[in-house]
DNA sequence: ACCTGAACACCGTTCAAGT
DNA sequence: ACCTGAACACCGTTCAAGT
């Protein structure tokens, strides 16, 4: 165990991040505490709140991580196929990761009192998941103004977390990851029918 | 303040449940307490377990008491109109108790471990309020087989679900409900365009 | 300067003791 | 039989005291 000034301020700040991811990913949110990063660590508790100012901050040091791996993950797709195809690729890729990684991904969007907005370091990383999606919508459409290409980005990729969300508790009561797949599937696919349609009936949706 | 022998258990159980709705409306769950319930309704920590076995059953029933407050609003609506301005009005009115019914409507969907599912009497509350969307998505198309229909109706509202969720967390980050009603007015529309398209083309989605 | 560990103000839950 | 309230085993957080 973890003797006095054997490490760095910086050191200890990592030890902590990697027991509580540990303990995050195997036993879930609700399993981390304090005390149990400071056993597993081999400090007590005071050391920790030397390198966090709360658990909150801790918690959303640990998030960005999360949101790094999702992140990765997105971009690391082959962007073969038709834009369509693409942007489908992308959200089964999500829905992939809430599954695999069921305790990173709960972590990605919790705050403690739900009112108060997240810090804007990690609002805008969460925004920069968006863009692919919007690039994509943009190539699929490159005549609409790009207020509408934003706002259907969005609010698909709303929508897909929205399915993954309800689907893995239980809401599509769906038997097993093969229906949310096709939930994911038939929500993207009528989307971007409905989007190509509106498009080429020239009304724009109000 | 209430003296012993004032009540029987069905009173405390009421008097219970309406404190902590109360508290749960105006702070949120995260003010709720034990105690704080004790204090309100003037009896001591032990004489609410001796009507509730735990915290989390006694927050379920809370929930079920949002989920009639859903239903009822949801069901209210009248059906004039298209098919299809009947599914986006039960979408918008869905969204408008998310929005105005803020604290009502997060505890709908939370659990403890939410690996753990809802009790069997919940769940089936819960899908009951599918259910006025698959008949409209029956009336839709009603060649279309049943588990297609099922699936659909789900997914529109799971996705539905996603566009409130992230839209009132910032995720949209949208400069008001005006904001979300367009995206939740994006979603509907285009789904339900995509879906009678795939049906005119004749192919049904994988 | 770094780190400890006891203390503080909270939780939910239990249960012997009172009426 | 109903209800109390002290006790238990936890939380996150702080900070005087040690090295």
């Amino acid at each position: 165990m973890a003797r006095r000034s054997k490490h760095t301020q910086e050191q200890i700040k990592e030890l902590v991040l990697d027991a509580a991811e540990r303990i995050i990913v195997d036993e879930g949110i609700e399993g981390l505490t304090v005390r149990k990063i400071a056993l597993e660590i081999g400090y007590t508790v005071g050391s920790i709140y030397m390198v966090f100012a709360n658990m909150q901050e801790l918690i959303r040091q640990v998030s960005a991580r999360s949101l790094g791996h999702l992140s990765g993950r997105l971009q690391s797709l082959p962007d073969a196929g038709s834009t369509e195809q693409q942007i489908l690729a992308i959200a089964l890729s999500y829905l992939d990761f809430a599954i695999v990684e069921f305790n990173r991904w709960r972590i990605i969007f919790c705050r403690d009192l739900p009112r108060e907005p997240l810090p804007d370091w990690y609002a805008d990383r969460i925004q920069a998941i968006f863009e692919p999606i919007e690039a994509l919508f943009r190539q699929l459409s490159p005549e609409r103004p790009e207020e509408q290409i934003r706002l259907a980005a969005r609010t698909l990729w709303c929508a897909v977390h929205g399915v993954c969300m309800l689907s893995l508790h239980g809401g599509l009561d769906c038997a097993g990851s093969e229906d949310c797949k096709r939930a994911v599937r038939l929500l993207v696919e009528n989307f971007i029918e409905g989007w190509k349609q509106a498009l080429s009936v020239g009304h724009a949706p109000h």
